[in-house]
DNA sequence: CGGGGTTTTCGACTTATAATCGAAAACATG
DNA sequence: CATGTTTTCGATTATAAGTCGAAAACCCCG
């Protein structure tokens, strides 16, 4: 019993815009040596699995801030790694924009658009934890997690827009967020950019665990509070 | 490692309502005997946990026509079971309204509302299920799972009312699957009732297999299509 | 065979939420 | 202080969901 986790981050693109990032380590030794692999390993005889997910990213690449675990499936194919049978454990982590640790050698940010050559099913696992990732920003608060503590609107866009693959409205995006209660301004203002321009209000999320909008109002009872 | 499989289908009461139960049978040996366990059991070396699931659920209790299954969290905790660890792989599996296969002895559904006192952390993992059933009811075709092959909109309602535990609005039902593509009229109706009334025409789902419907148009990009 | 009872179905309206647009606010620079 | 830039927000439109009630289509009974 193993687990992996496909932790990811937003980082600067030189044209301004961010780019989602997933953690890697380059593997020394066979199978696949020199692919590149999520970070995991061994599930101890006295912690469960998330308590490992959390243990591995601190010992194996100093990841203490992750602001978000979750699980996203068992990987048990028979096959999935040579010789005798792993079961893993596929975790989602998020780490906030701009807080990245000090990485080990071997260990790099690569972005999930283009990832290099992936050792085993890690590749596939990483497609997973995005895609969840993507599902959830729509119906969750989890931007807390990819955000840092204190931002103004056009970052959460251009962290939304990384995360999601697509351009997003700013428009909407606060009004949503305020709406659902998830936004808040700090009242403080961030100093404005070299070019001018209006200084943007700081915004912070309400709450920093994961919280669910109910996806649907759909087949609501007649009486029940919105 | 093991499976645990959480299979649901709706059952009829006396009042015409349907009732959400639970597949649960009476272990007969310590620990816990007597009280009430989820179907399941060790995984072979040959098989993934989808396949195991499926198998355990065929072999003990008889159950071939799971119309849909799927893993909902693995629980690890090393006091979960008494003596050596056992990792569990948790699934949730629907069977349709009326499909309910010749139940092994020992073996009983049970409403999910009213549980009998379940073995070890069966009851939590019960639970968690019938939460991901909730919310998957409303932002994907799901009902099919639980749904008969052809149906009466009426009939549809009841099943979503009790796997929801709260009434559900006839029009918005139809409406919203329609809107959603996921329901069709068969052209054929059903035979009123004993007290007569309008004959009903009869429903299928489109699609038999698990489909998402955006949970959120939120953050569209300009030109993608709806 | 026509009226009253029953159930289903659907149109019409209201409300809630999201998408779009553009103008106003608030700053920097020359 | 005029001009350019960025942020913010109000106004409008579009889409989806919730609510209500009437019409449709059947039964039974006199």
């Amino acid at each position: 019993m193993e687990v992996l986790a496909a932790v990811f981050t937003t980082r600067p693109r030189a044209d301004g815009t961010l780019d989602l990032d997933v953690l890697l380590w380059q593997r020394a030794m066979d199978p696949d040596a020199g692919r590149w692999a999520l970070p995991g390993g061994v599930v101890g005889p006295d912690e469960d699995v998330d308590q490992s997910a959390r243990r591995q990213l601190a010992d194996k690449v100093d990841l203490t801030r992750v602001a978000h675990l979750e699980q996203i499936g068992v990987f048990s194919d028979p096959g999935r790694v040579p010789g005798a049978r792993v079961v893993a454990t596929g975790f989602l982590g998020l780490v906030p924009l701009g807080a990245e640790p000090s990485l080990p050698p071997d260990t790099r940010w690569h972005p999930v658009a283009a990832l290099p050559p992936t050792a085993l099913d890690h590749g596939g696992i990483t497609g997973r934890a995005a895609g969840r990732l993507r599902a959830k920003l729509s119906y969750t608060n989890i931007g807390f997690a990819l955000a840092p503590a204190e931002f103004t609107l056009a970052t959460l866009r251009r962290v939304y827009a990384a995360a999601l693959g697509h351009d997003v409205d700013p428009t909407n995006l606060h009004r949503i967020l305020l709406r659902r209660g998830m936004l808040e301004p700090t009242g403080t203002t961030a100093p404005p950019g070299p070019a001018g321009g209006r200084p943007a209000a700081l915004q912070r999320f309400t709450v920093s665990e994961l919280r669910v909008t109910d996806p649907f109002a759909a087949f609501r009872p007649p009486d029940r509070p919105a």
